[in-house]
DNA sequence: CTTTAAGCGAGACGGTACGTCTTGTCTTGGC
DNA sequence: GCCAAGACAAGACGTACCGTCTCGCTTAAAG
């Protein structure tokens, strides 16, 4: 759908069409931006973004992805370190930028659009999962994680409190739910300490 | 916007407007559903809609809400025990029924929309939300969840997974996933080993 | 196709629709008018003018009738002081006047659009046919015209030579030149005085 | 615009295109054949056309062309026998082929583009027109045409009626009209028993 | 022979208009 | 007097072609 890289004749064109993405979303939101208002802004035929963008959200995908990339885990040897630290930014970065905004609606938009969903699957969210779970993969080596733990599921714990609160709105971001979040998600995913290293579904006897 | 007993000639019409509502959704999806489509299904002019409604999501939401209401949390005494039973019955609904892909996009769609969120939040999550609140409160008073916890974040533990991987859609939703997450989240809130439980009234007697 | 006596909601669109029509056909000429901009001069909705109106030509054909409608010929008894009559007018407004541009357009439209041409020839060519035929059938009563033609190639040979003057842009139009084809066009009309009044297709006889 | 015996590399892109744009028009018409369509269809660059011709009507004209040539009249020193010819040969090239219908759009096209008018008078229409213009000369000196006549009002006398049937449509052409046609002609025609008469090579034998 | 300029196919490009769709408001006519 | 039906102004949609513009790749000539 949006391939970069193909033979295109004309990188002016493609550029333009990104920069004036980008600003139509951070000036009239997501939801306002249209193709053809790109394409005015950019000075440039609506055919000419048709013809290597599928829809208004590969679009601007391509321009959230161009000005931001994914980052990889620090790893520092201390899970929670790298966590605090990571959880922090991502509170930032949700912490209603514009940015936050249109990544949201880019999620509405891939619900009734597959090919949307792949691409920021694939090119966005993927990346950032897979990345933590390397770092889980790290920490269970080092036995910060349990070792029974579906990291799938142990990813989900680190994050989803977060889409929680940031899809719903229900309370403000800031550094102290970042850390709020980094004790409890500590608090799940180290290991139980003793017994058998089978899938204990719940061992709940910590104190002696 | 969406009284639905203020005085009205004919519930005809509006018991007609939230079944084509209804019906729309799940024959098409809400993307494709329109307010135009929706007054035609139900043989009532569009005027009529927009008396009562001010947007799709709105009539969308009262369609949904006619056929599902928020359950009370039991409360066995055992936080465990509940905790298992409602996150499995949560992820079972979750598991792609219709009606869950529906509400997902009703979630998204409330991003641009004040009015809606206002009522999503107000009508359906927020009971949900208290009513999880309140088990955790009692569990709090029980000495099963930790006392210094702030239960808000507490709630978006239990629930935030969940709604990472259904917005998502990154795995499926089954049993084993929800008490996955049963177990992750007892872990995260009950007491730690030196500060706080300050009181047990019930021992957590799971192993004699 | 469009009946403008339709149950119809506001005359003044369908009013400012034709003027708009009219105008922009006057001003940028047939074929730069375009739906599109009629709307925006008409401060109309596009959907309002194909609610009534299936294309450009049938708008601009309705513009046209609007200020123009089909004479019945005169009849003083002497069709050749009456053809000449309706020869100098059918010249001159044959002489390029913006109408006769935009009826050579109209002609090339109704080419590939069937219910352009019906339009054409039942509103504004049929009458006009019609009442050239009706005043010849009257002639051929009185005796000014060959009992034995047929009255459809009359009417052609009366309007057929402005046609291709017309069309082909050859000459100039003025008064001598209607005045020349009446003299022909009454010479091959009047009976021929002697003679069988049978169907005389040809003499035939081709060989000496 | 369109001087096919330029210096030009390949023959083969030339052929193609004519023959693809005569393919063209006679599959789907002349008004929906494009430019793009014709390069497609012809394997060519849409500049190797540009580059010989101004239009579509500029291509479609030589596509004709390349296919029909105007033919001189016959003169057997009988006007009436040779006129009844010709117009035959023409009603019957007129009756509804595909490439009438062709040259008929052709002819409409041309009324705002003035290099196509040139194009299709110098090289169909004028010789047409000039050849019966001599052939009508001749018969003036042999008295068997009016010798006040203009000529050029006498051309579109003959073909008028035709051209009239021809872009309205009105009826269908065959023999009988070409005879009717002719007769009416000749009656127009003829030297007036009073004025004129300079000489009658040829009797008008017609009645004994 | 080379070289080199042009022709060539392909199709991207900035545009314009198309005809359709949906929105939220306004109007008519029947019940 | 209410309300279905649907007209209305607005404006985005995705498509079709326009005529111009690169891109490399043949070719055929001039050196």
């Amino acid at each position: 759908m949006n391939s970069p890289d193909q033979r295109r004749r004309s990188d002016r064109a493609h550029t333009a069409i990104l920069t004036a993405a980008a600003e139509s979303v951070s000036e009239i939101g997501y939801a306002k931006t249209t193709i053809e208002g790109i394409a005015a802004r950019a000075g440039v035929g609506k055919q000419t973004i048709y013809r290597w963008w599928s829809s208004k959200g590969a679009v601007v995908l391509d321009a959230l992805l161009t000005e931001h990339t994914v980052d990889e885990w620090p790893d520092t040897g201390e899970l929670e370190t790298d966590l605090r630290l990571v959880l922090r930014a991502t509170a930032a970065e949700f912490a209603d930028a514009p940015i936050s905004a249109t990544f949201r609606a880019l999620l509405l938009d891939m619900q009734h659009d597959p090919a949307l969903r792949e691409s920021v699957m694939t090119r966005m969210l993927g990346p950032q999962l897979e990345a933590t779970k390397r770092r889980l993969v790290s920490a269970q080596k080092g036995g910060q994680v349990d070792a029974d733990l579906d990291l799938d599921v142990a990813v989900e714990v680190l994050f989803g409190p977060i889409y929680h609160r940031w899809i719903l709105q229900t309370h403000p971001f800031d550094q102290t739910y970042a850390d709020a979040i980094t004790d409890l998600a500590i608090r799940a995913l180290r290991p139980t300490g003793k017994a058998g290293r089978r899938r204990r579904t719940t061992p709940d006897r910590r104190t002696p």
